[in-house]
DNA sequence: TACTTGTCCTGTCATGCCGTCAGCTTACCG
DNA sequence: CGGTAAGCTGACGGCATGACAGGACAAGTA
C-alpha cells in the first residue's frame, strides 16, 4: 500500500539508503528538541548524522518535508490513543477513572512528542492541510471516541440533548492538547503536575456526562 | 518609564525613525499573517516597508527580536481581557452571560491577534522565557480573575475545596487559547461557529460553578 | 544663506546556508 | 568480471545575513 520508499529524484531506497534516512530524521527529530524550529538548519541536521547536506536533499525536499515525515510517523502511534476511551465506561466510579487515565495517557503521549508536536501544531495553526491533517489524525482517535461517548450518553437520556457531542469532544481535546503543551509553563507559573492532572480529569468528566465524579 | 525608542547601535530615534521603525513592524506583521513563520526572511519584510535589509537591522536585532515588539504591544491590549470577567456575577443566569462574554471577547482577540499568537505560543512552548511571559501576561489577566472567582465560590461554600482554583482557572483559559488558535481548524472539520461557542461557554461554566448552567 | 550637528538610510562586502548537478564510489547480480 | 543501479559528495550559483562606512537629510545656528 504505501510503496516502496523512494528518493526525490525517483530511484528505489535500499537497505543503506533507509538507514541513511532513518539517521537523519533521528538527528533531525533530536535538533528540534534542542533548537528552535526556525533555526534549525539543513546543513546542521546532515552534520549531525555525519553526511553532506546534498543526501539530506536526496530524500527530502526541505526541513519541512522532513518534519512532515517525522509527524506521520508518531500519528500511527497516536492513533493507540483510542484505546484510552473507546470502550470504557462513563458511568459512576468507573467514569472518574476513565477521565484520569485518559487524562494521564494524553500527557504522556505530548510529553514524548514534544518537538514534533510544537511543529505540527505550528503547521496547523498556519493553515498548512498537512499538518492539519496529522493533528487531526491524533486528535480525532480520541475526539471520536469522546464524541461517541457522549452520543451514547444522551440517548440514554443522560445528558442534554442540546449538547453538540462534536463541539464538546473538540473542545476538551484541545484543552488536553495545549495544556499538555504547555505543561512546563504551568509548572513554572506554580501549578504542580499533581494537581494539574485531577483537575483535567474533573473537566473532561464534567464536560462528558455533566456532573460532578463519583470518586 | 519605557525609556526612548533606541537603535541596535544606541542612538536615539527621533520622528521620523520611529515611523520607519512602525511601517518596518507593520509589514512584519502583515508578513506573519500570510506566510509560514518559519519563511518569514529579513529581505522580505524590507522589500514590502520599501527599505532596505540594513534598516531593519538598525532597529531590530532580528526577526525574533521584532516580533517581540509586536507581541508586547500585543501584550498591552490583551491586558484589557480582565474586564471579561472582573467584576462580573457567577451566580444564576448572570453566570452563564459571564461565561458567554468571555467566550466571545476571548474567541475575538485571539482571531484578531492570531498570527502574532501563533509565534507567541510556538516560541513559549520552546521554552523562550521571553515568549512566556508575553503569553502569561495575556492569559494571567483572564486566569486571574478566574482564579479569584473560584475562590470566591469556594469561601461560600458553592464549589468544593479539593478544586484547585489555580489549576482548573488555567485549564480553561489554556482551552480556550487552544480553540481559538485552530478556530478555522474546527470549521473544517464540520463543527460551526455557532455549536462551538455556546460549548465552550458550558464547559467553562461548569469548571468555574461546578453546576448546570441556568438560561 | 552657509555651516554644523546629529539622525537616518543604503551600497557594499564577507560570510554562510540553500538547493542542484555531475560525477565518483559502492553494492548487487548474472 | 563487467553491467547496472544505489548511494554519496564536491562544487557552484544564488540568496539572506549582518556589519560598516559614508552619503542624504532635517533642524538649528550664526
Amino acid at each position: 500500500m504505501t510503496g516502496q520508499v523512494r528518493t526525490v529524484d525517483g530511484r528505489v531506497a535500499g537497505r543503506r539508503g533507509q538507514a541513511t534516512r532513518q539517521k537523519l530524521l533521528d538527528c533531525l527529530g533530536e535538533m528540534l528538541s534542542s533548537s528552535p524550529y526556525r533555526d534549525v538548519k539543513v546543513i546542521d541536521v546532515a552534520r549531525k548524522a555525519g553526511t553532506s547536506p546534498a543526501t539530506f536533499y536526496q530524500y527530502f525536499p526541505d526541513v519541512e518535508g522532513a518534519v512532515l515525515e517525522i509527524a506521520e510517523e508518531m500519528a500511527k502511534e497516536g492513533a493507540g490513543l483510542t484505546e484510552l476511551v473507546s470502550g470504557r465506561s462513563w458511568v459512576g466510579k468507573a467514569a472518574w477513572q476513565t477521565s484520569e487515565e485518559l487524562v494521564d495517557g494524553f500527557l504522556d503521549f505530548w510529553r514524548k512528542h514534544d518537538a514534533i508536536l510544537r511543529v505540527v501544531d505550528l503547521g496547523a495553526a498556519e493553515g498548512d492541510k498537512r499538518f492539519y491533517k496529522i493533528r487531526m489524525k491524533i486528535l480525532n482517535s480520541v475526539t471520536n471516541s469522546l464524541t461517541d461517548a457522549v452520543k451514547e450518553l444522551q440517548t440514554k437520556g443522560k445528558v442534554d440533548k442540546e449538547v453538540s457531542a462534536a463541539a464538546m469532544a473538540g473542545s476538551l481535546v484541545a484543552m488536553l492538547a495545549s495544556v499538555a503543551g504547555h505543561q512546563k509553563g504551568f509548572t513554572t507559573w506554580g501549578v504542580k503536575q499533581a494537581e494539574l492532572k485531577p483537575n483535567l480529569a474533573l473537566l473532561v468528566h464534567l464536560g462528558i456526562t455533566g456532573k460532578k465524579p463519583v470518586r
